[in-house]
DNA sequence: ATCCTAACAGTAATGATTCCTATTAGCAAA
DNA sequence: TTTGCTAATAGGAATCATTACTGTTAGGAT
């Protein structure tokens, strides 16, 4: 009686998505994968990242350098995003508070539904390096 | 002797990203100055696009539904996004305080160069409306 | 055993953005 | 004025992440 059937390559995704912290994108986490099962496709890992977005299992980050980057912590967090390679850093919530956001909301009439305080520069590793070489390699990083 | 050549399309550009509050994307830009100027060329306004953020004259908000939108707003403040028509809103900078920012670069080694505190939802307008009707259409053939 | 349908691969299509090439136009020195 | 240099530009091709489409496979339910 479940209609929701499994799926292996979900599965591995989903695991695979828990177990890092470097909020990968869609090619990373086929590039990953496609080891493990050879008949992997580039559709399929969309097409899961997806679902599992739908279903609330994953988070999106959001676009950085022109890839979506997805997120198993579920929990709120905010993010430093480097400008240079795109790595992305998970930081404590430390949010305007509570009230700031339901007076904003009002005040403005929208219905929050998320949010995040965002974080922009170089990392670390970045910092010493030429600022802005136009090689941001994110492949490098992630792999 | 100015080593900055004149360019009516991009002070044309200029002065409309400044006199809206909308946060345009390019195609936005390139269909309003259409009218004035038969000529215009969708490279010239990614062109001029990507010149002015170069020299700090525009700000790049982050690609909403695929499309990257620019703000002639330069004085720091955050942003809501409406999750279904893109409307963006400005909001009052109200940020976690700089002691905080500070001590999380130290913490984790980042240098930051900019910050935000970005809320996502519904815009007063999309809120009486059925929900993701749009722009979901992966959510709903999940639901 | 047979349906039913989600999962899937492969591939085509989409669409925003960038890149390339040739042309135009404004400024400066001769 | 004329020549030369170069930014600005148009138009179109190319890129690339993502989505859509099509046919196939496989597992659970009846």
């Amino acid at each position: 009686m479940n209609n929701v059937r499994q799926s292996k390559k979900r599965d591995a995704m989903l695991t695979l998505l828990r177990g890092t912290t470097c909020h990968p994108s869609a090619d990373w986490v086929y590039q990953q994968l496609k080891a493990e099962y050879p008949d992997l496709s580039l559709g399929t890992v969309y097409r899961n990242l997806n679902h599992l977005c739908g279903h609330g299992l994953i988070r999106r980050v959001g676009p950085v350098n022109g890839q979506e980057r997805y997120d198993g912590t579920l929990s709120p967090h905010s993010h430093f995003i480097c400008n240079r390679c795109g790595t992305i850093l998970d930081l404590p919530q430390q949010s305007p508070g509570q009230n700031w956001l339901e007076s904003a909301s009002v005040q403005y009439g929208f219905q929050a539904e998320s949010c995040e305080f965002i974080v922009r520069g170089l990392c670390r590793t970045c910092e010493d390096q030429q600022p802005y070489a136009q090689n941001s390699t994110l492949e490098e990083k992630l792999s």
